[in-house]
DNA sequence: ACTCCCGGGACGACCCGTTTGT
DNA sequence: ACAAACGGGTCGTCCCGGGAGT
């Protein structure tokens, strides 16, 4: 079986940190490879490029942020409390991120994405995934909503793609001013997405 | 007075086209210069560096883009035409940008946004101050709104940011997906955004 | 193991001579590898930087003339013939070079010196060490030419010192007029500087 | 006659003291330009190129301190005392140097010497026209002691040489330590070379 | 005569992601 | 698993020239 080693982890989560502080093309191999302990020759033994490493820190990022959506989606609140406790929540990271470092940094997903979708189309599709990912988590949850008539029957995918577009738009403004406070600010937003559905419905029941 | 040119606006136009494309690291000063048909020696006597070049590249953009929501907010509709009509105009021109490149490249401020927020303090500053420009502008047009009765009586700063990052986090999710047709799909969001608003006051009014 | 290779030393050797015979700035990192036959992206596997790179030179030189300053030390003659050997070894040197190149470059120590010292406070302090170390073996010298009673009780820090003053400065002198005789001509003055001290204390032991 | 203009000397003054403060090649042809408040295209104007400024930078320095050799030569005094008057001099004005900047900066003329001399002939024949010239001077005054029985019939050329060495090897020194004190410590050293002169001829004739 | 803008091309040090041989 | 090697890339600066205007 040959040796174990945790070199592959060190290095991913070396990668995640680093590549969510300052982006991919601002990281090199060799930073990543001396902060994580490991030989530079050793990287190409565990990952066949830089490439293939920012697609497994994806990967990561993107599953690790999937669990907080599916929470929000599984309790049993009110869905304008479910969104605004998922803001909540960010808010409360960004400010401990904001206390440590002195500098926020967004969504890891999204800087990404803004930053490479251009440039590789591997990774454009994995970004692309995972933002579907979480578009069908909350869609599922939309679903289960309208089913038992706690939302009116709107279209959940669509409503779905509009939550998470918002949720990266607050972030990039966050980011943008270097404030964690944009996001609690703005998190009414998400709710009035979906209020706005209510009442669309509710003023196509009434035109009826 | 000395020799006139228009080596100074070329690299700009230039930069603004390459950057827009594959962002601010993947394209070199060089690039840019060998495009622009100038000199690398003499790109720096135009700017002082390629942070100077982004600051003016960012300025550009940000008035160009503040030209389209002034004439969003001047036009005589309703409210949530006047947003769809925004996202239609995106929409078309992405449509145009897929149709020649291939490939839609999203918002060029709010790509640099996430590119660079992190790795420099002064764009940073100025992405900020870009976005509180527009948003501004959207503020204003809900001022009049609100004090011709058009709109109820919401709060314009609140929901002006909220629209400008519903718009970039769209553009993102396009983006990603490569697909301008996002923007058209995901346009109703907005809407909503003030909907909401709407239906917010009213119930209110109604709880009285 | 890693591959084993000569390059580091290549790349020294090299620097020695490149910088000896033209200076540390008008040698470029590219032209070393090149005349060491070695990669430029390998330079730096091996030298953090340029300025590690000379302060490994200086090392070189320092070493390589101090084993010089020694051997003079070693020989048992009288002091000035010592002394008069020594500029004869350092005269015939350069009139090697001379032949070789048509021109002398003078002591590769001094040369760095004067260009650097004002420059980077690292390489100041390593050639100040340098200096330090020939004036230190010159001074145990002749400490023990005075416990020996070979020569007078001059105060043996500062006559070395002044000897490697006088040495590098005429060094400089013949650098400047291009002609190693300079270098035999003006040997007698290292000689006097002894023997000054010796009638200094004759004139001293007179007075009592 | 056109305007005048002082932009020639401010150039020469910059270029003077940038370059005796950091070297010729570590100071571009822009920064001086910059500091001297003249446009860079200006500069070609008065200098054809950056060489025939060091070359006036040489002779301006070379006739300051030929003045000081002479002011030296000139005074009534015994001879030891004259050449102590002289490193005092040279020590003072390296404390308020050192005072001022924090490091002292050595001999002009000899920095350019060990920089220059191998990379260009003209700059290398200016300045080994310069260190005749001082030498010549000491020369004279030396001769004329000889004349007037002050001094023995000392070789006054050599003699002359092996001062100015003397001179340039400690200042050499001192800078490298970056302690003007060096010149004071080290100034008995050039007495020496001439009291050693008087006692080989005392000796001679004390062998007669 | 002097100033200024603009331009030109080569080169500076340093680092990139990768691959090879031991 | 790792040192060594690779070759092209980064941004920025070098010294210098030409041409228009004061």
């Amino acid at each position: 079986m040959g040796r174990t080693s945790n070199a592959r982890s060190r290095l991913l989560e070396t990668a995640m940190q680093l590549m969510y502080a300052r982006g991919y093309s601002a990281v090199g191999v060799q930073e990543i490879c001396a902060q994580a302990g490991v030989n530079k020759g050793s990287f190409y033994h565990f990952f066949p490029s830089k490439q293939a490493l920012i697609l497994a820190v994806i990967e990561a990022h993107g599953q690790r942020l999937r669990h907080i959506w599916e929470d929000v989606m599984q309790v049993e609140e009110p869905w304008h409390e479910r969104l605004q406790r998922l803001f909540e929540h960010t808010y409360e990271a960004h400010c401990t991120l904001s206390a440590i470092q002195g500098q926020i940094y967004g969504c890891p997903i999204g800087n990404l994405a803004l930053e490479l979708s251009c440039q590789d189309e591997a990774i454009r599709q994995r970004l692309r995934e995972t933002f579907l990912d979480w578009a069908s988590t909350i869609e599922r949850g939309l679903r289960r909503a309208i089913a038992a008539e706690e939302l009116p029957a709107i279209d959940p995918t669509l409503t779905a793609q509009a939550i998470v577009a918002y949720f990266e738009g607050v972030l990039m403004l966050a980011k943008t001013h270097n404030d964690p406070y944009v996001v609690k600010r703005l998190a009414h937003g998400a709710v009035h997405l979906l209020e706005a559905a209510v009442r669309t419905k509710d003023t196509r029941q009434g035109q009826r």
